[in-house]
DNA sequence: CATTCATGTGAACAATTGTTCATATAACAT
DNA sequence: ATGTTATATGAACAATTGTTCACATGAATG
């Protein structure tokens, strides 16, 4: 059971995946394809990023899996690739919309 | 409703928190204060790193309100910050632990 | 096949970030 | 007040990372 050995990989790995989150434009392409399937065209043209760039973050993306790709004639398409991805967004929004006080907007997030 | 006000700073904020959890040392140390408060020391012990490297990450780990620090005597305490963060991370244990072929656990997600 | 459209990729450079070292602050004890 | 223990912080340097540019690959169409 010694620590240096399966957890600290898994631990390595799971760095990995926040820090591919932890870049704003890479974040920007996870929610445009968060429950919807778009082409690397539409997403570059959605956030004003160079298609270079943006074929350079899907690639950090998918080999995270955090989305998968799927091809269709000359287009990729792009998706968020599970649950676990929409969920940690979602909690993750709510953690920063936290403030120390009680009283949260109420309405929906 | 102009996409490039409020959205985007929440985008950027959350690019933040997710950077601060993309570092092994990081995670290392917040997954030790994870449900159990403990001194920098010990922390510094059990990870084998720096004093002054587990200070210098608390307080990133602190800015971002991933944890919070709690002074009793000349020590200071650190814990997880809220039930968010322990649920993110056990998300994404999920989400790395997972291959691709099918065959989710059929629990509810 | 040559051309066009959509996307991927390597190399180079710029920018950001992690780590260390030295020193500061804070609490307690003598 | 001085000393000791525990933690924090600024500055400097090393390492990593984001972005661009030029070009490669792949799929469709004439």
């Amino acid at each position: 059971m010694n620590p240096t050995s399966q957890d600290e990989t898994r631990v390595d790995d799971l760095a990995e995946v926040f820090r591919v989150m932890g870049d704003a434009n890479r974040l920007r392409i996870l929610v445009l394809v968060l429950d919807r399937l778009r082409p690397v065209g539409e997403i570059a043209a959605a956030t004003g990023l160079s298609q270079s760039l943006v074929s350079h973050n899907l690639g950090r993306l998918r080999a995270s899996r955090l989305v998968r790709a799927e091809r269709r004639g000359k287009q990729v398409f792009y998706v968020a690739a599970d649950q676990h991805v929409r969920t940690v967004l979602r909690d993750m929004l709510e953690h920063i919309g936290e403030v120390d006080r009680p009283g949260p907007p109420l309405g929906r997030a």
